[in-house]
DNA sequence: TCTGGGGTCCTAGGACCC
DNA sequence: TCTGGGGTCCTAGGACCC
């Protein structure tokens, strides 16, 4: 990798072994054989730095072709499509080449008589949505045709965290099973962390003694990291499950991440929150600094009592009252509409922004805070 | 061909709101 | 009071990738 990012500053690492770089980013001679000379001398930099280990790389005009390409001649190869020549390149391959074709995908494939990429090329639009759905359907016309404007990404944010473990021997027994639970929440916990990461989300995985394989969630008010709590959800989940005739695999994972850690937010310089807020009344769009990941709050929001509770009871949800001022971390500050079965009804509205949107949110939303009236009202006429 | 341990994205249905 | 459309959020499962 630190190879590829001499080459171009922008550099999509797909796994450990595998990566986009884009080329046209780099200052790079983009003809066919300057590419081709480029690609023969990363080959060898990476012989050479690993004492001989091997890489395989595509060239071409997307993601798509160079992928295919680094795949033609595996082991030790190269592949540069010239521009112009993908469809001659793909449309002989078998359609399990495309990302995106796996089993279930061939076999829908396989029924409508499509075998190769070419094949899939003569397939009407509305027909391969109706095999296979409005968004596969779309993506695999596409690419039929070399159609590909997937960017390349550098930096990419995680979008959850999972640990799982399958047993030598299925398990059936309670104590053993909430002991490896807790295990498992554990790692979880601590890579939200160790990521500075919380999420709202828990799921627990259980794979039976068949290979049948089922998932019960969860989702919380309040965003955690707390290696307990997350135990303490994926257990309570895991406790209507019925594990009698043998559990393979347990797995716990944590999603709805938000980018920062609830226990840190009173932690250190009471300054700080009064900057945040007047951060986002300047249209600080973005809504976070990388300096600092903490929430933009209301300066009176005062962290509610820790949740006893586990996410499974019903919400009760806060006691919103019309007319009540609030504060949004998305959307800024308003006040209640209107309230009622869990949900609460917001107009944003500001002194400096005109009656904005009415918006629907769960009454327990941890994004909406009570905020004491700000000098923000329209006085009355 | 199967297993194992990470992930991502999509679909579909239900609850709820305006 | 009922119907319908648009929208969000949550849950569960499936397909796929490395």
């Amino acid at each position: 990798m630190a190879l590829l990012a001499e080459v171009s500053p922008l550099v999509e690492q797909v796994s450990i072994d595998e990566a986009y770089v884009d080329l046209a980013a780099g200052e790079h001679d983009l003809s066919v054989a300057g590419v081709t000379a480029l690609a023969e001398r990363i080959r060898a930099s990476i012989a050479a730095a690993t004492g001989g280990v091997t890489a395989s790389v595509g060239v071409g005009t997307s993601k798509l072709v160079a992928k295919i390409g680094s795949d033609l001649h595996k082991p030790d190869g190269l592949t540069v499509a010239a521009p112009g020549q993908e469809q001659a390149l793909l449309h002989p391959l078998p359609v399990t080449r495309l990302p995106g074709v796996g089993p279930a995908t061939m076999e829908r494939l396989r029924r409508g008589r499509v075998h190769t990429i070419g094949d899939l090329a003569g397939v009407a639009l509305p027909e391969l949505v109706d095999w296979l759905g409005q968004a596969h359907g779309t993506s695999l016309y596409r690419l039929a045709r070399a159609d590909d404007d997937r960017p390349i990404v550098g930096e990419r944010e995680a979008k959850s965290v999972s640990a799982e473990e399958t047993f030598d021997v299925d398990l059936t027994d309670r104590g053993r099973l909430n002991a490896e639970l807790d295990l498992l929440a554990g790692r979880v916990g601590g890579r939200l962390r160790t990521g500075g990461l919380s999420a709202r989300t828990i799921t627990i995985k259980v794979r039976h003694y068949d290979f049948t394989t089922i998932t019960r969630s969860a989702t919380r008010a309040q965003p955690t990291d707390d290696p307990r709590t997350v135990a303490q959800l994926a257990r309570r989940l895991l406790a209507e499950v019925d594990t009698s005739a043998g559990i393979r695999l347990l797995g716990v994972g944590a999603s709805t991440l938000a980018d920062f850690v609830q226990d840190d937010l009173f932690g250190d310089e009471p300054g700080d929150l009064f900057s945040a807020v007047a951060g986002a009344g300047d249209g600080a769009e973005d809504g976070h600094e990388a300096t600092d990941p903490r929430p933009i709050v209301a300066p009176e929001y005062r962290e509610p009592e820790p949740e006893r509770g586990s996410g499974l009871e019903p919400r009760k949800g806060a006691d919103w009252r019309p007319g009540q001022d609030v504060w949004h971390e998305q959307h800024g500050a308003g006040w209640v509409w209107g309230s009622g079965r869990g949900r609460v009804t917001v107009r944003f509205e500001g002194p400096n922004t005109p009656p904005g949107p009415v918006r629907d949110f769960a009454a327990d939303d941890p994004e909406l805070r009570a905020a004491d009236p700000p000098d923000w009202r329209i006085p009355e006429s």
